[in-house]
DNA sequence: ACCTGAACACCGTTCAAGT
DNA sequence: ACCTGAACACCGTTCAAGT
């Protein structure tokens, strides 16, 4: 009777499924290796700890926001791009918010696998703000603060202090940014 | 030989001693008992379970932040006490990283604490607003938007993906709000 | 090369026992 | 009323032992 065979690919898929289900809080070596049939202490070759592999998940739950959110920004442009893409942001943080926890992950000295992911959905955005006629510095600049303001609101919308009216207050961001953040005026 | 006896008072203050050294993350009911010199099970007495001390921990720590932001307001107005308010909320959290992070603690439904407290947050930046002239209705939202700026800007800046330039990141998220958040323009 | 099993440290929680 | 001590479940980590 053979053993129970696992990779890092097969760790990472019962993690993100772990996540979906329970929340970043279920994310544990011992709860991935009995999803996985095996010891906890089978996972170390694969995974360097359950620090690493909450950077693992971290990549692979950016990388998957960056593909909802890449998929929104097709067949648009301008300012209709900007909240199609931010909409695609917010919904994927509600659809599934244990990954979108997880994608706040410490980063690594030895490993720049997350900065590259962080890099790749700043891209999306960052391009979406280049259709709006932006030079390559204002649209990475603008990329980043759309993603602070979506963030932003995203925490403080899942903690305390929700007293305001939820779905009004994303506009206003939007708005915010498309009147204020950028250099140029685009209305 | 009396055995050591400690109070609500007493624990909360060791773990907010706590969180400041080592972070939110050093923050058990194990550490606490070891700064207080009791067994871990004489915390239940005054609180109930971890759950609860991050709870207990969250309403100090807003209360902190609060009373930080209040006297940054003090003497300023318009304009500039939009500034001061903001560059005291940023400084709190980058001075006490463990305390601002306490903060975001998941609320509760038999304790209104934590939502007494950031109410009383919210107070206070939106008698800023109010200052600038903004109606109640307009000032508690602009409340809400700068702390969700101020917080996606800081949560983004300590996480992965800081390749942008911190400062002048800051004035760009408060020009956004001051020209285009705001129902009324005010420079 | 890779998983198991034993071992250890740490954390949270309960509860009877002491004071 | 309040702390101790024992007990148990859970988690992470290491490492020798097996395959």
């Amino acid at each position: 009777m053979p053993r129970t065979r696992i990779d890092l690919d097969s760790v990472i898929a019962a993690a993100i499924e772990l996540v979906d289900t329970g929340g970043l809080e279920s994310l544990t070596l011992s709860k991935v290796a009995e999803a996985l049939e095996v010891r906890p202490s089978a996972l170390y070759t694969h995974v360097d700890g359950a620090g690493h592999l909450h950077y693992v998940v971290a990549v692979a739950a950016t990388d998957n926001l960056t593909a909802a959110v890449r998929n929104a920004a097709i067949g648009v442009a301008g300012r209709d791009a900007v909240i199609a893409v931010a909409n695609a942001y917010h919904g994927f943080a509600r659809q599934y918010p244990g990954q979108y926890a997880a994608t706040f992950a410490p980063p690594s000295a030895d490993d720049a696998g997350l900065d590259e992911a962080c890099a790749g959905l700043l891209d999306v955005l960052g391009l979406v703000f280049r259709s709006l006629g932006l030079s390559d510095g204002q649209a990475s600049s603008a990329a980043m603060s759309l993603r602070s303001a979506l963030h932003g609101f995203l925490a403080l919308q899942s903690a305390v202090g929700t007293a305001g009216q939820p779905s009004t207050q994303v506009d206003l961001i939007l708005d915010a940014l498309l009147h204020g953040l950028m250099p140029q005026r685009v209305d």
